[in-house]
DNA sequence: ACTTTGACTTGCA
DNA sequence: ATGCAAGCCAAAG
């Protein structure tokens, strides 16, 4: 795989410079990785760290626009929502409160 | 080197 | 509020 040193390794990062109790959206991390419209391959760092063994990324605080947790092939959103709300993130419904935890201050 | 796909985003109906 | 379509970026085949 070549991402190792690539773009990828940027986008893990960046969610781990994410503080907990804190969440960000892909559209953000792809902006602070200076891609505005690279949220998708954002989702393809983050999956192909799941095959990685998701080392210590905190891919858990990554979700979709909006707060909305998407969906990976093989794990519920549950488990990320749990995940979520044990560092103290409050939800709205199937979303997250990106207004007190969301990177958009 | 080219084409297809993908954990997205935004806009319109 | 829900559903469908188009757009943009990067990596894998």
């Amino acid at each position: 795989m070549t991402t190792d040193d690539g773009f990828f390794a940027r986008v893990y990062e960046a969610v781990r410079g994410i503080p907990r109790g804190r969440v960000a959206t892909y559209g953000q991390v792809a902006r602070w990785l200076g891609v505005a419209r690279g949220a998708r391959a954002v989702g393809w760092a983050l999956r192909a760290l799941d095959a990685q063994g998701s080392r210590r990324v905190p891919w858990h605080r990554v979700v979709g626009a909006g707060g909305r947790i998407s969906l990976r092939a093989g794990v519920g959103p549950q488990l990320q929502r749990r995940r979520l709300r044990a560092e103290g993130v409050r939800f709205a419904g199937e979303r997250v409160d990106l207004g007190r935890h969301g990177c958009r201050a």
